[in-house]
DNA sequence: CATAATGTTGCGTCATGGGCAACAGTTTTT
DNA sequence: AAAAACTGTTGCCCATGACGCAACATTATG
């Protein structure tokens, strides 16, 4: 009875399914009723009236009467909430714009979420070179500053199953040997801030410290980046050891982010 | 048997109560459960189940064990594909990314959802003081440049059914007679941009143009916002037909923004 | 032009969603 | 401090809504 598609659940089976349409349309874009219906193993007349219902709610819309679906626009109105209570709660918006301001490079806070790295919440920095968006994206843990600092306090076993059993190499500097890896996990945990120099991608450099919960865990990362040229010219030690510490600020804050 | 939250709907009843949820946390912020089934007007045991299905997808998270709920950081991925989607399709962000590189000043774009501005992209200007976030936001027609835009070319019975009844005076320069409000979008067609000056908030300008479908409907608005001093040493009238220029490029491009 | 494929919808069936009751824990009131 | 009230959760049972089937309209493909 269920469903190999992201991990079964017990919960109301047609909601569930509902949700998993969600996903499948976050990884593929643009899909069929017929290609949902063959993926959640389940009637197309089934999928068709799931998405009426999310498109009856703007989650979804369609692209030609009769056409394919993609993710909607309520989708963003939806997210801004989380965003704008993220920073109800945590106050975060205050201390990343300053550090934005003070830097003049983007910074981001990301969370783990399904053992990647996701960003949550985003302040540009001045500069208008990649000046990316990383709101919403979803990247690797191995070879990013925040997928360091998100793994790094982690026990040991909860990490290895965190961790992707290959290290793809994606940048010139990947670190692809879990050896290594911990090493580096270790210099982490030692300066209380991680580096990721031209590990995900050539040119990019990004500096990351933990945001902590009230029993010291590890629930969220703040993180500068830019590129390397202009991260080197900053300092990049000089630039953790700054973010760990208005990251200690942000972790004294109650119920921020997820436990 | 219909429910009075956000409209009835014909579709399947356990999804659309889920996604109602949604829409009440985002309004909301944090409710528990108890408030959710008054809300609905279900049983406070079919609003846990139903919320403890978004849970487990993280589309809501709990406050603490047993206590409120809020909207969760899977609606931030979700959301992050929306964006994406966007861009590759329309290209938006080279156009958006260009602007906010030639004026300085932060650069969106905003549809009509539910009779109000909602903003689904954006580009952060290089200046520091005022780097809102305005994703996912949502803000009145009747004072916002992005609004005027966005309703100047409906059919007058349509853009009837979509302004408020009564204009909301929120700023110093707050349009508040519809007689006035029609005129305004009289200029807004004849010049083919609109401007807000001081109506949604004090010291607070945009200048927004719009984007076309293929049957030259206005489908989105694309805006550039700003101090109202750096706006106005700008040219409110040269970024305006720049603005309306670049939006006739977006214009051309296929299967945009929701039609 | 014929065939195949897709998405939608009416209908009947039954598997599931939902309400009830009971419970555990927390908060409020006395 | 104790009692009462409230909240959120869960086992259970059954009424109903979700679902699959068949048929249809439309579009795409050979």
């Amino acid at each position: 009875m269920g469903n190999s598609f992201s991990g079964e659940s017990s919960a109301v089976q047609s909601v569930d399914r509902a949700l998993q349409i969600l996903e499948i349309l976050a990884q593929e874009g643009e899909v069929g009723v017929t290609d949902i219906a063959a993926t959640l193993n389940i009637h197309k007349s089934t999928a068709s009236r799931l998405l009426a219902a999310l498109l009856s709610r703007n989650l979804v819309e369609q692209l030609s009467d009769r056409g394919k679906y993609r993710l909607g626009i309520g989708l963003v109105r939806l997210a801004g909430t989380v965003s704008s209570n993220l920073d109800s709660v945590s106050g975060s918006r205050e201390i990343t714009r300053a550090l934005a301001d003070q830097y003049g490079e983007t910074v981001n806070i990301a969370v783990l979420n399904e053992n990647r790295v996701l960003y949550v919440d985003q302040v540009a920095g001045s500069h208008i070179m990649t000046m990316r968006s990383w709101l919403g994206q979803i990247v690797p843990v191995h070879c990013t500053a925040t997928g360091k600092v998100l793994v790094a306090w982690l026990p040991e076993k909860t990490r290895k199953s965190v961790l992707p059993n290959k290290f793809e190499k994606l940048a010139s500097r990947t670190i692809t040997s879990i050896t290594q890896f911990e090493k580096e996990l270790a210099t982490v945990r030692e300066r209380g801030y991680a580096i990721a120099d031209e590990e995900m991608e050539d040119g990019f450099t990004a500096v990351a410290a933990p945001i902590r919960n009230s029993h010291q865990e590890v629930i969220a990362a703040i993180v500068i980046s830019g590129p390397t040229n202009r991260m080197t010219k900053l300092g990049l030690a000089s630039v953790g050891k700054n973010l760990a510490k208005n990251a200690q600020l942000l972790s004294g804050n109650p119920t921020s982010w997820q436990e």
